[in-house]
DNA sequence: GTCTTGTGGTCTATCAATGAGTCATGGTTA
DNA sequence: TAACCATGACTCATTGATAGACCACAAGAC
């Protein structure tokens, strides 16, 4: 009677998001942390992390980075220092794109 | 009235959370898609997409790899089909590991 | 220049996600 | 083996996120 999630979601995001939930676990083992501890020092429930660990795709997105920070989860770069400088780099790329995508595209494939 | 947030996320996590917001932005410009195309085909509110882009904590983790996957920016792996085999691959080292961590961490350091 | 249109911002009603609690199972240690 | 405890799964109340509208502004087209 679960509702299940109404909300359609592409193969690929389903992987990753199960990858991203095995690899917190993964941490989280190697780190020898329940998941007790572990959610309270992230801040969240037991129960939401454990809904992390499955790849539920109703999770906020803050408190899964927040846990994979902790568990060691490269997010993008493994360190914070390197992740702050390619977002300042991405900054500065932003501003020479255009600010709004007109609207010639209908069918646009330019996917690849 | 608006209870702000109360929750709180280290810095290496915001960051990664821009960063990807920044990323989709940037995949859907280069598509020249207009933030209500995406969010239709992501099958979201265009009010939800922008959040995804401002990197905003509070967005369901599903939608987020959901518009991801639709700008081209890679979650783990690039191709669908890589991302697949690293999820099997995982799965299987997760059978290796201890199902459950024994509580004689308290203090776990071993972060190194 | 004007006009069109994509975008950011805000607000509110609705509904799903979260937190807290419980129970059953099984892994882990003594 | 037995006892303990970490885990998974579930329910329920409450909080928060989401959708959908609005407006104002700015960017690009003409």
């Amino acid at each position: 009677m679960v509702k299940p999630i109404s909300r359609p979601s592409s193969q690929y995001s389903l992987n990753a998001l199960e990858l991203l939930g095995q690899l917190v676990r993964e941490g989280r083992l190697n780190k020898v942390l329940t998941t007790t501890d572990l959610a309270a020092r992230a801040g969240i429930s037991r129960a939401l992390l454990q809904r992390i660990e499955r790849g539920d795709t109703g999770c906020s997105i803050g408190a899964v980075f927040e846990v994979a920070a902790i568990c060691g989860v490269p997010l993008f770069e493994q360190e914070q220092r390197q992740l702050a400088s390619r977002l300042a780099f991405q900054r500065e790329k932003m501003a020479l794109l255009p600010k709004a995508a007109r609207s010639r595209a209908k069918g646009v494939k330019d996917d690849f």
